[in-house]
DNA sequence: CTAAGGTCTGTAGTACATACAGGCTCAAGG
DNA sequence: CCTTGAGCCTGTATGTACTACAGACCTTAG
């Protein structure tokens, strides 16, 4: 029964950079500004990471892809890490960060529509006239 | 004839900003990073601008708001101060510019999709078990 | 034993501003 | 004439989210 049951092998951070496909450096930065906490060390001074840590760092660069801020995962993180989090908690901050989202999608559909209206005025020709420019130049 | 011909009074750096609503500091980052020209001083070492300085923020302010970098607008830029520009050319910056964007707000619509997905999962209730979470969790 | 590669630290650079400190100048009011 | 306040000057710090590099140390394989 018990075998296989073994605590994992620590990594270092190059291993928790790999199979988390994190950045080595800003694992470190995440560590600066407390995103990730400060790890175990070898004797040698190397960081020691654990299966917790590539859970923690997963959530946090899933939450960065979806767009949420490092001060937003931090808040998350904060809930999670008191166990007293409740689903309404959680909501809120999603619901704020969907508002973030749709606010600026809004606006660079309004950029696309501008450049593309622009951009169809465009006759590509050689003269040193553009429709363009006319409309920055006013 | 001549009357109401002659040179408009130049401005100092807080009338620029008022004329073009950019803010004042941003006005000498400008400056600092080369897109706007160091513009003559008065005696006491005050900028002073005229009308041409009024246009070329305004280009920047606009060209900003649409998204370009300050990169990019320095490049539409010395199209522009080169007077030899070809509508071929400044089409080309628009249409690299135009994907970028195409590209962010499929990115965007994919996370607000996402969001948007686990958030209505959300019970909202006040136990400790959230969608969201178990979404970045794995 | 040596060379290569990983890790350590602190620090600088990226983009795009914004803000503040400490000092100077100018115009108006008392 | 002097003071007061507004505006301007400069250089530098802050914010976000990283990335990169230098110089030193440790470890492992040949």
């Amino acid at each position: 029964m018990g075998i296989g049951h073994a605590s994992v092998k620590p990594m270092q951070r190059g291993a928790l950079a790999r199979a988390t496909g994190c950045n080595l450096e800003t694992i470190r930065y995440y560590e600066t500004i407390g995103v990730m906490p400060d790890p175990p060390r070898d004797p040698n001074g190397y960081r020691s990471y654990g299966e917790d840590h590539v859970s923690r760092l997963r959530f946090i660069t899933r939450a960065r892809a979806l767009g949420f801020s490092l001060d937003e995962i931090k808040g998350l993180l904060s809930l999670v890490d008191s166990h007293s989090q409740t689903c309404t908690e959680v909501e809120g901050v999603a619901a704020a960060h969907l508002r973030d989202v749709r606010d600026k999608i809004a606006n660079l559909r309004r950029i696309e529509k501008a450049l593309s209206a622009t951009l169809a005025q465009c006759s590509g020709s050689n003269v040193p006239a553009c429709p363009i420019l006319d409309v920055l130049l006013d």
